[in-house]
DNA sequence: TCTGGGGTCCTAGGACCC
DNA sequence: TCTGGGGTCCTAGGACCC
């Protein structure tokens, strides 16, 4: 344990709604929620002025506008957030070496890094306040609330204590009489589950918490848990700061305003995400070999079903190929509402293709030369049309052509027809836009 | 028409191997 | 014709976080 406070947690304080409002002057002052603005939209984040009128982070976009149905609802600009988070913690590195980010709005920094002449309470609590200005700063006017302790813990604990715009240094050795009269929901992994657990075996604060046996903690929440649990209750917590964690996984997932029920749909939608997924594998030089689906159906139970491929790949084909076989499996009649694909297992190189048979070689199915007249662009695995033979997706693209591949359920590598780009006989089914195309 | 999206970690059971 | 244990990998589901 460290015996000063030299962790420091940083919180930019509503961050997407005051983005928002800085960057549209006519927001500021007033009620301002972002988040998901379909018909099961949530909010992820609302500005203090929402928040008076009760509206919080996670509650359905729909509950938010009865209750605060003045308020400006947007659906986010995720470059603007990217970009002022990427100032911010390109200062918090500028500070120190180990700067551990949670989220775009968050990170932990190790101040043992940061060069101070020493770390006593008075010395850090300067250096953070004068952060706190610098962080105004390079983002134009953004607030952050910072918690300074001897451990990630405290020092989360501490940012949450003033906000927004605050600073909290919990002073070495009153950790205990800082956290004994909270809630349990105060300890990181206590979530709606454990706390009514707890609950029921009449643990309600952190000082019961911490008079209850490490054995009966186990049996309570489980092995890891339970002793995660007993050592925080005591504020032991020796969780170091780290500065770069690889990814595990890659995914995308969408809930739709109505329930899927048409099958050919829902393949066409888990290639198009598929496609997104490789997407992002191949721009961050990843392949993984574990391909999951994801499934939410009409009555919110959700499914999952994987395949552990012999080598990595960052195919979209092969994504796609992979997660309609593993949808093939569901029962999906009831209607599904949300749909997902990801890939794990990652590593961070590609196996050489032993068998040849590339992603271009599917891509590259016959197709008849026909005069171009440029109407639109087709995009291969991502489009969903319908021509004379029913619903199928877009194989190939190009030179004035478009390849359609028609699946059924029956013969899954379906008849191959070439259109010319304008034919009449075909018509795009576009799916609705995913979250981060809203920009 | 309650209940997002992108992640992490844990658990438990079965297969398989030594 | 009885009975192992440990380790690893895989799958499915669940809790949690921001």
């Amino acid at each position: 344990m460290r015996t000063q406070a030299s962790v420091m947690h940083l919180d930019l304080d509503a961050f997407f709604a005051a983005v928002e409002q800085r960057d549209k002057p006519s927001l500021r002052g007033k009620p301002v929620v972002v988040g998901g603005v379909g018909g099961r939209g949530v909010v992820a984040t609302a500005s203090y002025e929402a928040r008076v009128h009760g509206v919080r982070s996670a509650m359905s976009t729909r509950e938010a506008r009865s209750r605060c149905p003045h308020a400006a609802f947007l659906s986010g600009r995720f470059h603007a957030y990217r970009e002022a988070s990427h100032a911010v913690m390109s200062l918090l590195r500028s500070v120190s070496p180990l700067v551990e980010p949670l989220s775009l709005d968050e990170a932990f920094v190790d101040l043992q890094r940061a060069g101070l002449p020493d770390l006593e309470v008075a010395t850090v609590t300067a250096f953070a306040e004068e952060l706190r200005g610098r962080v105004t700063e390079v983002t134009r006017g953004l607030t952050a609330s910072v918690g300074l302790g001897t451990s990630k813990f405290i020092a989360k604990v501490a940012s949450d204590l003033d906000k927004p715009d605050g600073l909290v240094v919990v002073a070495p050795g009153t950790e205990q009489a800082l956290l004994r009269p909270m809630s349990v929901t105060v300890i990181p992994g206590v979530g709606p589950a454990t706390t009514e657990r707890l609950r029921r075996a009449g643990i309600h604060t952190v000082a019961e918490l911490e008079a209850v046996s490490l054995d009966e903690l186990v049996r309570l929440v489980g092995r890891a848990h339970g002793t995660g649990l007993w050592s925080l209750a005591r504020a032991q917590d020796d969780r170091p700061v780290v500065a770069e964690r690889e990814a595990k996984s890659v995914s995308v997932e969408g809930t739709y305003d109505t329930d899927l029920t048409d099958r050919r749909l829902m393949e066409g939608l888990l290639t198009r995400q598929a496609g997104e997924v490789a997407a992002r594998l191949r721009k961050h030089g990843m392949s993984g070999r574990t391909i999951t689906i994801k499934v939410r159906l009409h009555d919110f139970t959700t499914l999952s079903r994987s395949s552990t491929l012999v080598s990595p790949t960052d195919s979209a084909a092969t994504v796609a190929r992979t997660a309609r076989a593993l949808l093939a499996d569901l029962d999906t009649s009831g209607g599904v509402r949300l749909l997902g694909v990801g890939v794990s297992g990652l590593a961070d190189w590609v196996q050489e293709d032993l068998f040849g048979e590339t992603e271009e070689d599917e891509e590259e199915l016959p197709a008849v030369e026909v005069p171009h007249h440029s109407r639109r662009t087709w995009s291969p695995g991502m489009d969903v049309v319908h021509a004379e033979m029913g619903r199928g997706w877009v194989w190939g693209s190009g030179r004035g052509v478009v390849t359609v591949r028609f699946e059924t359920a029956e013969t899954p590598a379906g008849p191959v027809r070439s259109y010319a780009e304008d034919d009449p006989a075909l018509t795009a089914w576009v799916p609705p836009p995913l979250p981060d195309e809203q920009d």
